[in-house]
DNA sequence: GGAATGACTTTGACGACTCAAAATCATATC
DNA sequence: GATATGATTTTGAGTCGTCAAAGTCATTCC
């Protein structure tokens, strides 16, 4: 029943909500994540509001009902099953899946999701490292922290990357930045606003903060 | 930078001149291909021709120029790249194809294409058996004719099937009328529109001429 | 407490695509 | 040639998603 156009807007505050673990998401927020102006944000969300996809509170934001949270589930599960295939199976390279799959997400039917689902083997992980909802929706939140917030020496594994700019992603794949790979923290500069670490036996480089906190990484046992 | 209702427009109206052979198509036929009103029609048309993708001839039909083939070729190169992705690599039963390709095809970007049509091997022909254009908009036209139009005894090779109807495939698929099998024309009855004919070994079967005008064979040498 | 600031909402408008129904045209028929 | 028929075009209206710009509200700051 959605239209594209209402399953972005699910999809994308749908990831607000997760990324800020909360569950109301302020207007400016969803404009600026769609690229529209807040006039349309609101009197889209309104429409929104009418048709039982989430719920609006003036000046305050809004909030995905259960209806919408399970559109907005699917439609990520699908963008992250086709940056998977696109990845796996066309030989894409990472930085350049985000848009494709943005567009397909929305054209694809519901079989073709399953029978891509089969034919992927029933990934978890897509290639960013982000964890694909299953079929009913659930996603696994994994315990994973920023690479900003890691103290020196600390070992670490990469979980993923929040990210999804093509630069920053090309960035990443030079430095071997990617999901999987080990890293140590070799100094951390409040003052320089600047960390420096090491990717497995790789030569170290350094990351701005704002940088830093775009990974997310798991702690070695 | 057409829209991707313009672009169902000329891939529709490019494969009635394929299938006529002719070049203007009258406007009843573009609405009825596109399950519009004709005066939706019209004004669509209309728009179309300022922007360049086809002639309008009022009260006689449309001719695509230049550009709105080499559009619409591709658009149909897209189509029969994905039907066949479709079947070959997902699994889907070709009766069920159909719609979901002509979702995908604008969604599709020409990066992905080329990835697509890399990994399926350069398929030359669709499920249906349908030719499938190059890149460049090529298409090759057998000297195929309809099953209708031959003689009793004749030795035939199915080419393509015309109908993408799902009931009349799956029809097609059960008395294993498919490209490449070998048929024989039993009896072909005027008076009873109706043909009989048998598809390798299996037992024969008859086939009204409308349905028979459906398919496309070559005269086996 | 009043003013400035910034976020949010309202208003009016537009482009793309569609329909229903009325108007027009071309042709075949008598 | 006048007319009936069927295809085509015109007209008026509606939906969806969008923007720019004007208006409103809540907060912060002096």
């Amino acid at each position: 029943m959605p239209s594209p156009t209402v399953e972005n807007y699910l999809k994308q505050i749908l990831m607000v909500t997760l990324d800020e673990n909360c569950t109301k998401v302020a207007m400016g927020k969803v404009a600026s994540e769609l690229s529209v102006t807040s006039g349309t944000a609101t009197s889209m969300v309104k429409n929104m509001e009418r048709d039982g996809w989430l719920s609006y509170y003036p000046r305050q934001g809004v909030a995905l009902t259960r209806k919408g949270r399970k559109v907005a589930m699917n439609m990520l599960r699908r963008h992250r099953l086709l940056e998977t295939f696109l990845v796996e199976t066309l030989g894409f390279d990472w930085s350049e899946i985000h848009v494709e799959a943005e567009e397909l997400e929305h054209a694809i039917s519901e079989k073709v999701v399953e029978k891509l689902d089969l034919f992927l083997g029933r990934p978890r992980y897509d290639p960013h490292g982000h964890p694909i909802p299953s079929k009913g929706g659930v996603i696994q939140r994994p315990s994973s922290r920023t690479l900003q917030s890691c103290k020196v020496g600390m070992k670490l594994k990469i979980d993923s990357i929040l990210d999804q700019e093509s630069d920053f992603l090309k960035f990443a794949r030079d430095k071997k930045l990617l999901p999987g790979e080990e890293v140590v923290i070799m100094s951390s500069e409040k003052v320089a606003d600047a960390i420096t670490l090491r990717v497995g036996r790789n030569p170290p480089f350094s990351l701005g903060f704002r940088s830093a906190e775009k990974i997310l990484v798991l702690e070695q046992a």
